[in-house]
DNA sequence: GCACGAAATGTGATCGCTCACATTTGCGTG
DNA sequence: CACGCAAATGTGAGCGATCACATTTCGTGC
């Protein structure tokens, strides 16, 4: 492989007017440059990003910590922050974590600041995540999508809480007065924050406020959990008329229970999930759910870590309320 | 930031001495490890690996290439194949790419390359992508996801041909006679593969062979092609009575586009899927399917890649044949 | 045609590590 | 106790770029 000298002799210059070509910087005459960019392309030349990080102490690259699941959210979050980061000219390296525990976390930073990242973006949400952070020292700035509000890094998110209270209130507002919960994961930051805006919703109403059920994002828990339920004569005919899933998966896992029992939703039980998957429309019957934009969150989250790389301040609006998209799995309870 | 001769400083040793020490090679007493040892975490020292990569020539990095689409498949043998490569000791950056067109190709293989990735992975399948590739003069060993046996790199994959064929067979077994085929979008590897599997499988038993319908892998298109065939008529009493869909996404569409037309699979319509997505069992009904195992995937695409970068010949095996799984969507077509 | 400042280009040091080789230390042996 | 050999440790060069600064070239005004 050739280096800068090579193409500096090819081009009868000197490796810092080649330097120059490389990084566009003024002063080179057009006729030099010309000789150089030749040079570079006869000899297939690329400059080595190991030699530039060693001197500029500057990588252009940057950390992500994501989940070990494949689900839509962090999947497609994920995807909209590499696009934007490779757009920002920045490179992204990847750790993705089995598990959500401390070892694993430790491990993940561990090699990514190894490799001299400029910041960390994390697109895990889980508790012991940040918990695993504090303790230790992450000398470059982090970008968490998370919107518990803690401190020690800069949070961009959608605001999982104010969703949550959304769908509720939709739910209240149609009728129902008993609305169970199907939470995600103990230890999910999102999880808890959904449940935490169904709960003071409900307080809110003077509605009853059950324990909720804890699913694990996927369909099996959903349907699990429904024909538990249905079984126990809590779902349906008086007994509660309708149910906040903490995602669309576990909804879907729901109603599949339902038609099992020969019930359907609306009709005996009204449903709301979230995330707003694609199936979510095509769910029988197409589910009324919260819409999150992973895209967007996926773009403010480059766009936060720039400012921070800037060292300006972080931009604004960095918990953005999701919005409820209704379709045909709420409806007033039968009465 | 500590470098190598603050720690030999503390340490009392020479700067080689930590290297030793850092790179676990033989000769150093248990006594001067300790204090090597004592010396890097009191400084909170980690080692360069732009001054490693620099003059080693090896980054211990591959880089990645991926769809822009948050599809379960995808995402699920990309995450597997993340956890493989840590495992193994190597990072991995990722480049994920928009669009499938020649521009996006080239540009994620110069970002790549331009960090001296010891090997491309390929989880893209898609014609463009293969033949922008034979364009370009990639240096490094390249591995994909691909089962459609090309030359110029190495490939392993699920065999979607052979999936396709046993996703007929069924049907056909079943006694349905006429079995129309919703492809992937146009230039999917997997979508040509699965079509060919269906189209060899119906001539094999010298079926009619429809022209396919073209879906986009979403859920939406599956309706919007299920709805029209259903206003043509050219689903269900006295036309066709089986439906291969591409993936299990689409089928979702289809199956929703049956129920509102107060049609229901498997009674009115047999429908088989591809992947087996956690969704699959709790569609209504459950989808009979093509399950494809991609965390297997994602590891197998490792170990073939440690296998060619150590000179070793790749590992047999390479095209696994997926398997079938019956559940609820077919049955003997009425009558 | 010469002086002068700006534009263009060149020189050598340096980033933090590993490599190849040189040197010192430790320990059993005659 | 000196010797020799292996084990342990040290020394200096060099990877390929950028940085700071030095030098040369060019264009302009008088």
């Amino acid at each position: 492989m050739a280096n800068i000298t090579d193409v500096a002799k090819l081009a009868g210059v000197s490796h810092q007017t080649v330097s120059r070509v490389l990084n566009d910087e003024g002063t080179v005459r057009p006729a030099t440059r010309a000789r150089v960019d030749a040079a570079i392309r006869e000899l297939n030349y690329r400059p080595s990003a190991a030699a530039r990080a060693l001197v500029t102490r500057k990588t252009r690259m940057v950390g992500l910590i994501t989940t070990g699941a494949p689900l839509y959210g962090p999947a497609s979050t994920t995807l909209a922050f590499n696009e934007a980061a490779r757009a920002a000219g920045y490179r992204v390296s990847i750790a993705s974590m089995a598990s959500a525990d401390r070892a694993a976390m430790v491990s993940a930073v561990d090699v990514l600041l190894g490799q001299d990242v400029e910041a960390l973006v994390l697109i895990v949400s889980d508790y012991a995540v940040f918990d695993a952070l504090s303790g230790l020292d992450v000398t470059v700035p982090l970008v968490a999508a998370e919107s518990s509000g803690r401190a020690g890094f800069h949070s961009v998110s959608i605001d999982q809480y104010s969703g949550a209270r959304t769908a509720v209130r939709h739910l209240i507002d149609l009728g129902h007065r008993e609305i169970l919960h199907i939470a995600g994961p103990t230890g999910s930051v999102d999880a808890a924050e959904r449940e935490r805006g169904w709960r003071d919703e409900l307080e809110l109403a003077k509605l009853p406020v059950q324990r909720p059920f804890v699913g694990t994002w996927f369909p099996e828990s959903g349907y699990t959990i429904g024909t538990d339920l249905i079984r126990r004569r809590a779902l349906g005919a008086s007994a509660a008329t309708a149910i906040f899933s903490g995602n669309d998966q576990m909804a879907l896992g729901v109603l599949h229970a339902l038609t099992d029992a020969g019930l359907a939703a609306p009709d005996d039980v009204s449903i709301v999930g979230f995330d707003d998957i694609p199936e979510a429309a095509h769910f029988p019957p197409p589910l009324s759910t919260v819409r999150q934009d992973f895209t967007d969150l996926g773009a403010r989250m480059m766009e936060t870590l720039l400012s921070v790389l800037d060292g300006r301040p972080a931009v604004a609006a960095e918990h953005k309320a999701p919005e409820l998209v209704v379709r045909a799995s709420t409806a007033p309870p039968r009465s």
